[in-house]
RNA sequence: GGGGGUGUAGCUCAGUCGGUCAGAGCGCUGGCCUGUCAAGCCAGAGGUCGCGGGUUCGAGCCCCGUCACUCCCGCCA
């Protein structure tokens, strides 16, 4: 909290109260608002605490008083006065310090200002862009103010939490080396080395493996991570993590201690979470829910109805259970007198999620079965539909018959789309564990198998037989920490052996002598003693963006860019002088 | 790369069928006002209707293109 010492004032105004009445003050802050009564002037003076009204009065001070009617909002002054009560009926129960007032003797103008390009007023929604533009206005507004402060709370916590917990706190490079895999890096030509160029790190993830084979055991840094690819109200080229390693541990202590650690920082923001958090296998959330980071606040969980369908004469329906594949489906519970066309929608959108499409039954409330397929059902299997479902009169059951994937994921999709339209109520914080994600995807546009979570993620022990055989099968020792429907982080127990990874980078369809080129510093690293570990990564932003109720991580950083990365306040990215580009070799005329 | 939304005064927005249609509130400027707190009252200034082109007797409104912002898909190990 804002104190008054080394600075020019006595006391800092938005945090006087009537205790501090009597008080002789010397105040410094922004014109917020000005009252001008003609033979009396208020002038609500804000700082980084809050407002205070001052009077001006010809009375007590004429010089005061004559600055006082030259003023203008956001100009910038030291005011000294007395602190008083309010005279009875005047007290303004709305702000912290209503009940006294500040009786101005004395006035000095710091700086003047230019009316601003939008009022610092809370009540005010101002278009982004403009915002942004002006951002050191934008931030005088309680609001962002609040969001800022709240981040440097749970920053300071998650230090003083891992801190506590023998974790050292360790700068690792910016200027670092380009990675095949994973997002498109920032790249930054080399003066010193023609041609050659460094990239930005995504994430420190291979230091921090450095750092545990050089003996450091427990390691944290709040970190700057850059990735050069298309953004999003939660995705910036730039962002923080709160990044974590230790050695010697099983994927639980990892868990336990990430927990122990969350449930104090939540409580920056008054939340009470309770641990240990549930642990839900990948499996099991993309069979429930459809997603690898379900929002569980509210129901509407996938059944699958492939036994109350085995033989079924729906084409549909037997077609897909024929080739393997499952129906599933949801129950928007009353969503049954929903039009044609709202249905119409939610078909559209499987259909553009990967299903053929969505097969529905619509229960209207009066008892009617309004369906186009149900004509093709027979009475046993919709008595089992019923009972799967637990359908009542006023039930919408949306079904897609598709291989698992496919089904699942697009299920997943239509039920946050019915949970927005139902507008069913998402309060509070759901956390909970992901665990358990297959260590391969196949990626089918490169024809390659691709590592899930990354390429140094620990297989199953007991699956290191199928990496060659059957990648997809082979399940991996990796965690996310997933609240109210967003992935906050996610890490893994990472691969301590280099033979090990070396296989896992085959596996991906490296070649093995571009595997040394691009990794031999790290299996080197792999062979000169390095421990069994493994991490996590939280996104700050993410994370203080939760706990703030917003729905941009932009309102959660001071200096954020915009939806197409440029920064309207700089200006940023923008030319430069030939010369530079001669100095780093980009240009050699 | 693709799809949706938005763009009119400093800010937030309205603008009907293409024809008093350049408008409101806030802000700003000036005046009045000694208990307001989103002060009040009176007056005033303020416009490249994002930009370019087209259709039309006539375009803020219709058409084409383009730019910016924003949301989503792809992408983001």
């Amino acid at each position: 909290m804002l104190d008054a010492r080394y600075s020019i004032r006595s006391h800092v105004g938005g945090k006087l109260r009537a205790s501090d009445t009597g008080e002789a003050v010397t105040l410094a802050g922004w014109v917020h608002r000005r009252r001008d009564h003609g033979g009396l002037i208020f002038v609500d003076l804000r700082d980084r605490e809050g407002l205070v009204q001052c009077v001006f009065d010809p009375d007590a001070s004429a010089a005061a008083f004559a600055l006082a009617e030259r003023v203008r909002p956001e100009w910038v002054v030291k005011l000294a006065g007395t602190v008083r009560m309010r005279p009875e009926g005047t007290v303004n129960a709305n702000l912290p310090t209503g009940s006294i007032e500040v009786l101005v003797t004395s006035a000095e103008v710091l700086n003047t200002s230019e009316t601003p390009p939008f009022e610092v007023d809370a009540a005010i929604e101002t278009d982004e862009a403009l915002r942004l533009k002006y951002r050191y206005v934008d931030i005088r507004r309680p609001e962002v103010l609040a969001a800022l402060t709240l981040r440097d709370r749970v920053t300071q916590r998650f230090r003083k939490e891992l801190e506590h917990r023998g974790f050292l706190e360790v700068e690792t490079p910016i200027l670092t080396k380009s990675t095949p895999e994973g997002a498109r890096d920032f790249i930054v030509p080399s003066r010193l080395s023609p041609g050659r160029f460094y990239a930005l790190p995504q994430s420190p993830q291979l230091f921090k493996q450095l750092l545990m084979v050089g003996g450091l055991e427990r390691y944290y840094q709040i970190a700057r991570c850059f990735r050069d690819e298309d953004l999003r109200a939660d995705r910036q080229p730039e962002f923080t993590q709160v990044d974590i390693e230790m050695s010697f541990v099983r994927d639980e202590d990892v868990l336990s201690m990430m927990e122990d650690v969350m449930h104090q920082v939540v409580k920056e923001a008054g939340i009470d979470l309770h641990t240990p958090l549930p642990r839900l296998t990948y499996m099991e959330v993309m069979d429930r829910f459809g997603s690898d980071r379900p929002d569980t606040r509210f129901g509407i969980e996938l059944s699958d109805l492939s036994e109350a369908f085995a033989a079924s004469g729906f084409q549909v329906f037997a077609g897909a259970l024929a080739s393997g594949g499952v129906v599933k489906g949801i129950n928007a519970k009353g969503a049954g007198a929903w039009s044609r066309g709202r249905i119409d929608a939610l078909n559209q959108l499987a259909i553009d999620s990967g299903a053929k499409g969505l097969a529905w039954i619509a229960f209207t409330p009066d008892g009617e079965v309004r369906s186009p397929i149900a004509k093709f059902l027979s009475e046993p299997e919709m008595a089992a539909l019923r009972s799967a479902l637990d359908v009542a009169p006023g039930d919408l059951v949306l079904m897609v018959a598709d291989a698992p994937a496919v089904a699942n994921e697009v299920l997943g999709t239509v039920r946050l789309r019915v949970a927005d339209e139902l507008e069913l109520p998402r309060e509070g914080h759901s956390a909970l564990w992901v665990t358990d994600f297959p260590m391969f995807n196949y990626d089918a546009e490169e024809g390659r198998w691709s590592a899930n979570h990354h390429p140094f993620t620990r297989p199953w022990d007991d699956h290191l037989t199928m990496i060659e055989s059957d990648p997809g099968a082979v399940l991996s020792y990796s965690y996310d920490l997933v609240m109210d429907g967003l992935e906050i982080g996610g890490g893994t127990l990472r691969i301590h052996d280099a033979a090990l990874q070396r296989r896992v980078l085959a596996a991906m369809g490296l070649d093995p002598a571009d595997t040394e080129v691009q990794f031999g510093f790290l299996l080197e690293a792999l062979s000169l003693g390095a421990p069994p570990h493994g991490g996590i990564a939280l996104g700050l932003d993410r994370l203080v963006m939760l706990l703030a109720g917003k729905h941009s991580i932009r309102d959660v950083i001071a200096f954020p860019k915009t939806s197409s990365g440029v920064d309207p306040l700089t200006g940023a990215p923008d030319v430069v002088a030939g010369r530079q580009l001669r100095d780093v070799h980009l240009k050699h005329d």
